[in-house]
DNA sequence: TCTGGGGTCCTAGGACCC
DNA sequence: TCTGGGGTCCTAGGACCC
């Protein structure tokens, strides 16, 4: 039996854990920029604002509804993340991330034989230690253990054990609600009669295959208790891309603001690729732009580029010259820029390969990004940077409403008294 | 005047090989 | 009057997830 384990409404939770006064409020948590909703509490969801909801257009209601907004912010969550994951790698026999707050748990086997029993104290343990509430679904398959972990959380034990027979089950579950089947698919599978999971189950894997693709086949599998792997699989722990981007505090127009803030999040995703010990093969520059208003009323969309390296690397330097490089080629005068990004593809770890007749040269780990690393570790993020990020940077977004980052800097540390 | 950010997998079509 | 068969690799775009 696999399991699934995520936290509720877990960005939320994590700012509860340091401001118990926001327990039993309609808490929401905002994506960068205050931009719109990502994560609400139940108080909030019974308010019934959607996912997503854009913030103003919830100004007129904070207010009379008593609401609390707060800006995300991820070195908080990602340290309590961090915090939960290794909790359960030492209650479990092996786990697979899945995201920042949900992992597939595969118990030891002294606990199979009441993964009730289990599940119940692991989810004690959790509220204890890390104080994150959670949902937890045990089922033969992943896609299953979705739907388990889905029925756990409506319960008071916060637990569910899927039956042998889950007949009823699936046939309570609407096409929409099971996992991998999005809002492009469900529609056309209503057309052909799959309204449930019971009757996605029972349609045909070889008529799923021909009418939608392999992947409808499989989840109908996986619903009938064959597990078909699945998005994570072991031994895959390594990221295949990295990215980072960020929306601009204001629309940005001048090369350099463009090139300042490419070189910035250029030097953050490649200390993210040092950090898991990869390198990179390609790398990816976008800039995405605002609609140009008169006089011709020209759309608003986005351009990219991408390099490849002669070998693959891990050198801010070499990836920040790269991407401006090619941030210069596509960077159109006139436009109001909203936002740029990179990616790291092709990413590889261990020994290096080079092309045969490649003018690349093979590059040792480099001695100075090790110690650029230690000191931002030591020092906090910015303390050493390269000066292509710029000193000013004006197209960063300000963040005053953001909680402190209470585990993960000396500033936030929260104080008892 | 207003709406994040970070990922994965699959497929079709083009280019190329023998 | 009319052109085989079998394969790989790469890319862009679509779909999905949180």
């Amino acid at each position: 039996m696999t399991g699934l384990i995520d936290g509720n409404n877990f960005f939320v939770s994590c700012e509860r854990i340091f401001n118990p006064e926001l327990e039993g409020k309609p808490v929401a948590v905002l994506s960068n920029k205050d931009g719109c909703v990502v994560a609400r509490s139940n108080e909030f969801k019974a308010l019934g604002i959607p996912m997503g909801t854009p913030v103003f257009k919830l100004k007129k209601d904070v207010k009379p509804l008593g609401l609390v907004l707060k800006t995300g912010n991820k070195n908080l969550y990602s340290d309590i993340s961090e915090r939960l994951m290794q909790t359960l790698r030492l209650r479990c026999e092996r786990i697979e991330q899945y995201s920042i707050d949900e992992a597939f748990i595969h118990p030891k086997k002294s606990d199979c034989a009441d993964l009730f029993k289990f599940g119940s104290n692991l989810r004690k343990t959790i509220l204890k230690n890390v104080g994150i509430p959670c949902g937890i679904g045990f089922a033969p398959t992943k896609t299953l253990a979705k739907i388990a972990d889905h029925i756990a959380k409506k319960t008071e034990a916060g637990v569910y054990v899927m039956p042998t027979d889950a007949r009823e089950i699936l046939e309570a579950t609407p096409i929409e609600e099971v996992w991998g089947i999005g809002g492009r698919l469900a529609p056309r599978m209503r057309e052909l009669g799959i309204s449930t999971a019971l009757r996605l189950s029972e349609y045909g894997d070889e008529r799923l295959r021909r009418h939608f693709s392999v992947n409808a086949a499989r989840k109908a599998m996986e619903l009938r208790g064959i597990s078909c792997g699945g998005a994570a699989e072991e031994g895959e722990e390594l990221s295949q891309s990295l990215s980072y981007s960020r929306v601009f505090g204001t629309p940005v127009k001048s090369l350099d603001d463009i090139l300042e803030s490419v070189s910035h999040y250029a030097a953050h995703a490649a200390e993210k690729l040092r950090a898991e010990g990869q390198r990179a093969g390609a790398a990816e520059v976008y800039l995405v732009y605002y609609p140009e208003y008169s006089p011709k009323r020209l759309e608003g969309g986005a351009v990219g580029a991408k390099i490849k390296f002669d070998a693959a690397t891990d050198d801010t330097l070499k990836i920040i010259k790269a991407l401006k490089k090619k941030a210069a080629e596509i960077f159109v005068e006139g436009r109001r820029y909203k936002k740029s990004g990179v990616i790291l593809s092709d990413l590889r770890s261990g020994a290096q390969q080079l092309d045969l007749f490649s003018q690349g040269q093979f590059e040792p780990k480099s001695k100075l990004f090790e110690a650029v690393d230690a000191v931002n570790r030591k020092f906090g993020g910015g303390t050493v940077v390269s000066i292509a990020e710029g000193l000013s940077q004006k197209w960063k977004m300000p963040r005053e409403n953001q909680s402190p980052s209470y585990t993960t800097s000396w500033a936030g540390l929260p104080v008892a008294k």
